[in-house]
DNA sequence: GAAATTGTTGAATTTGTGTTAAAAAACCTT
DNA sequence: AAGGTTTTTTAACACAAATTCAACAATTTC
C-alpha cells in the first residue's frame, strides 16, 4: 500500500530531473533512465505518461512555493521577510532544478491548458504571498506603499520570474546577486523602506543570528 | 540565386509558425506541413534541421526587436516614446506569434547554448533601448530617475518578459491592458514622470494624431 | 526549344519510441 | 519456507519520424 505511493514519489522525482534535463518534450526512455528502471516499469505505475508529467510539474511548483512559505514563516519583521522572500525566489544558478522545471513549463503553457492553469495559479499564489507581506508592513508602519499592494506584488513576482529565465540563460553579468539587488531596488522604491542587503551567501541574515 | 534565398525565407516563416504551434521540439513533418511541401524538400534546403530552427528563432527575435525600434523612431517626446515602447513589448493576446516563439525559447535556453546566447543578446539590446530612452528623458529634464538607468531598463525588460508569459498562459484577470499599466506604473515611479495612459486600442496616441 | 540545373516528390530504409505480453524476480503473508 | 501477489524485465511488435535515393517536374541557360 505505502510501497506503491513511495514508488510513485520516486518516479515523480525522476521525471522532474528528466524534464529539467531534456525539456517538457522528454521521452519515456529518458525518464526511465533517470529513475534507473526500465520504461515498462514506469508504464506499470503510470499507464499514461502525461499524467506523470503533470504530477511531476505540479509537485515541483508546490515544493517551490511551500519551501518559501516555510522559510519566511519564522521572520516577523516585514522588511526582513520581504527581502528574504525575494532572495528565495531567484535561482542561485543555471543548475537550479526547481526553477529549470518552471522555465521549461513557461513555453508549454501557451499550448497546454493544464500547464497554463498550473502556472497561473502559482503566479497568483505568489502574488498573494507578497501582498500579505506588504500589507503587514503597512500595518506595522514600516512600509509606505507608492502603489497599491496588488500592483507591487504582481511586479515583484514578475521580476522574479523574468530574472529566473535570465539566470537559466547564463547571462554573463546578471547573476544571482545582481538579480536580487535589482528586485530589491524596485521593492525599496515601492515601499519607501531601506530593505536589508543580502549577505555574502545571497540570503538576508536570518533573525535568529541576531542573538549571537 | 535569389530564388534559393526566397525559398529559405519561406521555410523560416513556416518554421516559426510550426514552432509557435508545436513548441521547440517541433517535428520535421510539422514544419513541412506548415510550409505546404514535403519533408524531403525541406531537407534539400536545410540538410540539418537544427540550423533551420536556429535561423527561424533568430529571425523572429530580430523582427520583434527591429519592429519596435522602427515604431518608436518617429516619437521624439521621451515620455511618449517610453510608453509606446512598453506597450509594444507586451503581446496583445495568447495568439501573438512573435512572443509565443520567444516563450518557447525560454525553457530551451537552459539546455541549448545557442538559444541562451540569442536570448541574452535580445535582452541586452532591449535594455540598451530603454536606457537610451531614459537617458534622453533625463537630458530633456522630463525624467528624474529614482534609480540608475541600467537598473530601471533591466527591470522594465524583465517585466515585459514576465507579463508576456502570463498573457501566453491566458491569465484570467491580467490581460494586455493591465500588464501595460503595471509596467507603466513602475516606469512612472522610477522616472517621476506622469507617463501618458494608453488609449482604448492599448497603444499610446501617436504624436501625429495631435494634428487632428 | 534542347540541355543542364535546380527543386520536389514518393517510396524504401533505418532508427527511435511507445506499447504489449509472457516470464522472471522481488516481496509479502501466513 | 510455500504460495500468492506485486513489481520488473526482456523481447516482440507496432508505429512514427528521420534519412536516403531514384525518378520526376520545373526552371534556367544557351
Amino acid at each position: 500500500m505505502a510501497r506503491k505511493s513511495e514508488r510513485k514519489a520516486d518516479l515523480i522525482v525522476a521525471a522532474q530531473r528528466a524534464i529539467a534535463e531534456h525539456g517538457s518534450a522528454v521521452r519515456l526512455n529518458q525518464i526511465a533512465e533517470a529513475a534507473g528502471i526500465s520504461s515498462s516499469a514506469i508504464l506499470y505505475h503510470y499507464p499514461d505518461i502525461d499524467v506523470l508529467l503533470v504530477e511531476a510539474n505540479r509537485a515541483g511548483m508546490e515544493r517551490f512555493y511551500n519551501e518559501r512559505l516555510n522559510m519566511i514563516a519564522s521572520i516577523t519583521d516585514p522588511a526582513e521577510r520581504l527581502a528574504l522572500t525575494i532572495s528565495l525566489g531567484v535561482p542561485r544558478g543555471a543548475d537550479d532544478e526547481e526553477v529549470r522545471l518552471l522555465c521549461s513549463l513557461g513555453g508549454e503553457a501557451a499550448r497546454n491548458m493544464i500547464y497554463a492553469v498550473l502556472l497561473t495559479s502559482l503566479y497568483d499564489r505568489q502574488v498573494g504571498m507578497y501582498q500579505n507581506i506588504l500589507d503587514l508592513g503597512v500595518r506595522q508602519e514600516v512600509f509606505t506603499l507608492a502603489q497599491d499592494s496588488l500592483t507591487i506584488a504582481r511586479n515583484l513576482v514578475a521580476l522574479e520570474d523574468a530574472y529566473g529565465y535570465r539566470i537559466m540563460a547564463k547571462h554573463p553579468t546578471l547573476d544571482y546577486a545582481s538579480a536580487v539587488e535589482l528586485i530589491l531596488d524596485y521593492a525599496r522604491l515601492a515601499t519607501a523602506s531601506a530593505l536589508p542587503a543580502p549577505n555574502k551567501s545571497g540570503h538576508v541574515t536570518p533573525i535568529r543570528s541576531k542573538e549571537n
